[in-house]
DNA sequence: CGTGCCGTTGAACTTGGTCAAACGGTGTGG
DNA sequence: CCACACCGTTTGACCAAGTTCAACGGCACG
């Protein structure tokens, strides 16, 4: 029997309880093949042929579309626990590329291996089923965020997604999660520019809504950022998770421990004139 | 034995050829419960339960996001052949509505009963998936336009996109299909105002690229077309209709425009080339 | 102690949205 | 057959949001 400690394999479990044996079935799978890849570092690019099934284990890394110019647009994120697998039966080159934020360890597996899990053990089947249609809907959010929500509001909206989805794998505490990502990779993210990037932050900041400092997040006003983000979560399916949310949302929570260098201040500027949401 | 004259099937086969055995079960589980919607109405609205999977048999539909204000964002096309299931497995509410969008025959079938073909057929499964992640790709896509392409580009793009996938079903005769839309449904579509959208199309049209009337769509560019888009069409994974696709494209016109990205360039297309039809 | 990257800010500029009105086809009722 | 209303398209004028360009400060790294 396997010790297991594994994001992906907790995030099924959270959602379809699995057997003892298919935990060890799924840790057996991922340990057999891991690797590590420094930040920035790309793990595949467009054109390449598709192989394998990666899992991220510890890091974010994303997937994204390069354009001529050099701009580019992020078309998901996937944090610890979420899987690659959009390509299992795919074509054989990649229509887009995939890159570590931060950096990352992943395992990886042929979808054959995948496949054969599947066949042994419908919940697991089931579980990979529910996974790719949550990230459907993540992608749908995403596409309603790009085309109908203005800046403020799609950095809100990022900001509320992350929020949970960290929450989800166990990565907040404190209201505070850690987020690799630059400004400019938010701006690649919510279809912005930097600049816009830089000062809708400050507004958020402003409002007292959220800190963000050092690669850490802190979300201080979630129900505010969610209002301003026209943000509400069911499409996450989160139920399971939800006692442990409570715990953590529950409003003006003040376990401040680290009072002496405490980063994460409310910037009460209070100049809200600026904003017109 | 069944007469098949099916999209969906006749799409999947072309992809992943079918016996007749699994086309004939296909088709028998199609024709058990099919529908029908005027354009227009919903299928279903965001919270409704999740119950049958649904396939587009005649006519578009769409799924879209509402918004308080009324606005919305089309987030999926759906054209004859394409398969509503991403929520075959999903919570049991829908986290977004969908729509007809001209008048729509469709087959509805329960997701174990498609759970069922697939255990049965692995080619079916095999089909199923690769249908699934080509719409994950044009997801991606979407997301791409809407985060980074200006609005002449985004509607450049959904029209070759549209394009093809019509031509995939064997829709387009003469470079020329049918497109229930309107100017506010591709701005739903595209993220923009009706407005802007009517001022971009009619530069494309200036520009010789395509003409729109009486919901139908003539393409008379496809390189500029892709051009102006940064449209190429590998994603859709259509190297079995190339053939098709060849006789379709082939012609005279050499992609002049090299210049002609400026929306407004002089009214050249005013003579009767688009009106001769 | 530079050098370079990232975050921050200001100012000019461009794109697209909003508002409002006119246009044109179509279906209905007098 | 015409008048009318309705709906989608078209166009102009104005305005707001976001981009681009440019400069500066801080911090990490070599």
């Amino acid at each position: 029997m396997v010790i297991v400690c594994n994001p992906f394999i907790t995030k099924l479990d959270r959602k379809i309880p699995l057997l003892a044996e298919e935990k060890d079935a799924l840790a057996a799978l991922l340990e057999r093949r891991s690797s590590w890849l420094p930040a920035r570092k790309d793990m595949y690019v467009e054109g390449d042929p598709v192989t394998s099934v990666r899992i991220i284990l510890e890091g974010w890394a994303c997937r994204y579309n390069q354009l001529q110019d050099g701009r580019r647009q992020i078309v998901e994120l996937l944090l610890p626990g979420d899987i690659m697998s959009q390509d299992r039966y795919l074509t054989d080159r990649q229509d887009h590329a995939a890159c570590a934020i931060s950096q990352i360890t992943y395992a990886r597996c042929l979808p054959g291996e995948l496949e054969e899990l599947e066949q042994t053990f419908p919940r697991i089947k089931a579980a990979l089923h529910w996974n790719t249609s949550i990230s459907a809907g993540i992608q749908r959010q995403w596409i309603r965020a790009l085309g109908r929500l203005d800046a403020c509001q799609r950095i809100a909206h990022l900001f509320c997604e992350l929020f949970y989805r960290s929450a989800s794998i166990g990565a907040v505490h404190d209201n505070m999660f850690r987020m690799p990502m630059g400004q400019r990779d938010v701006g690649d993210a919510t279809g912005l520019s930097t600049v816009q990037v830089n000062r809708k932050v400050k507004a958020l900041r402003q409002a007292g809504l959220l800190s963000w400092r050092s690669r850490t997040v802190r979300i201080i006003d979630l129900a505010g950022l969610a209002k301003v983000g026209l943000f509400s979560p069911e499409y996450l399916d989160l139920d399971s998770v939800e006692t442990d949310l409570d715990a953590i949302i529950a409003p003006n929570s003040p376990s401040r421990h680290h009072d002496g260098d405490d980063p994460h201040a409310p910037d009460q500027a209070s100049d809200r004139s600026i904003f017109k949401w």
